[in-house]
DNA sequence: GTCTATAATTTGATAGAC
DNA sequence: GTCTATCAAATTATAGAC
């Protein structure tokens, strides 16, 4: 199943919001690594507004499928978040989508800053799922990964990450 | 004591950043809030990135005083930090500025990265100089602390972070 | 110190040919 | 679907008058 051009700039789009934020890419930027103009990109995503929330949207609803799956196999809601997030940040270095675009609130188009809240809404409702775990678990737990990855992007440390959520392995 | 022209442009920077991050804000905004001309911010600071690298060194400086002065007066370093950022929290809806610097990361001009990463290498320092507490302990809690400021922010509600940082008190 | 004016670049977005 | 060409606006930054 080879990606089409639309996942192809959906893709790199995410790479670079996770990388600069919202603010910090443009359609010309991702068009010249797909190899297309940036009247292309338009022609695909009209407004950045849309790309960024498909973009969002994509994540989420991969997000949930990676949880779901993982959970079916046995693991415990706390074990597999962090251990999705875990990973993410060995394998490319780039922190969680939804945390980044969380930050930047307000700043963003209502419909971008939307699907970032309902990321982390069902993060805190999903960990919150565990067994002797309440809602205010679930919110605990999601801002010590979400934080963590913050720290470790800021030093260029995964293990940072590991460190800082080590009591929730 | 009145703050000076300077200060006053750190000041409303400071906001600004803490708003929409550094690549979300500019020297007319600045300026326009100020009541000048963006070249008289200009005059000020030179460039963007020396603007931002000051504003993070203040911040920085403000806040490992009031650690200090929280310290002194009898608070574990958990509790204060902690209530530090409730506060900030509480009056003006904004999440750390350092937080929001570390995840644009790498995008952002060194020195302005390299304050951020200053100000949470003291936090993790600060407070795992508590009893009982190690390093990574340090980097646990204060991943905890940013991460909650990034739910709160999203949802616009500064009791997720009570919620999720109740553990800490 | 602040202003006007402007340079040089980048941005999001559109029109129309192919 | 992709291109060329272009627009209007915004950006960081500078020069020079006052």
């Amino acid at each position: 199943m080879v990606p089409d051009r639309r996942d192809l700039i959906m893709d790199v789009a995410e790479r670079l919001i996770r990388t600069h934020g919202y603010n910090g890419f443009s359609f010309r930027e991702i068009a010249a690594e797909v190899g297309v103009k940036s009247a292309s990109v338009h022609y695909h995503f009209p407004t950045k507004a849309e790309l960024a929330t498909a973009v969002a949207r994509r994540y989420r609803k991969k997000f949930e499928a990676k949880v779901q799956d993982a959970e079916a196999n046995g693991g415990s809601p706390v074990a597999v978040w962090r251990d999705l997030f875990r990973r993410a940040l060995r394998e490319d270095g780039r922190m969680c989508l939804c945390g980044i675009l969380a930050i930047e609130g307000d700043a963003l188009p209502a419909p971008v800053a939307g699907e970032a809240r309902a990321f982390l809404d069902y993060g805190i409702r999903s960990i919150a799922e565990a067994p002797d775990l309440n809602d205010a678990d679930g919110a605990r737990v999601l801002a010590q990964l979400e934080g963590a990855m913050l720290l470790a992007r800021s030093f260029g440390d995964p293990e940072l990450f590991d460190r800082a959520t080590q009591d929730l392995a």
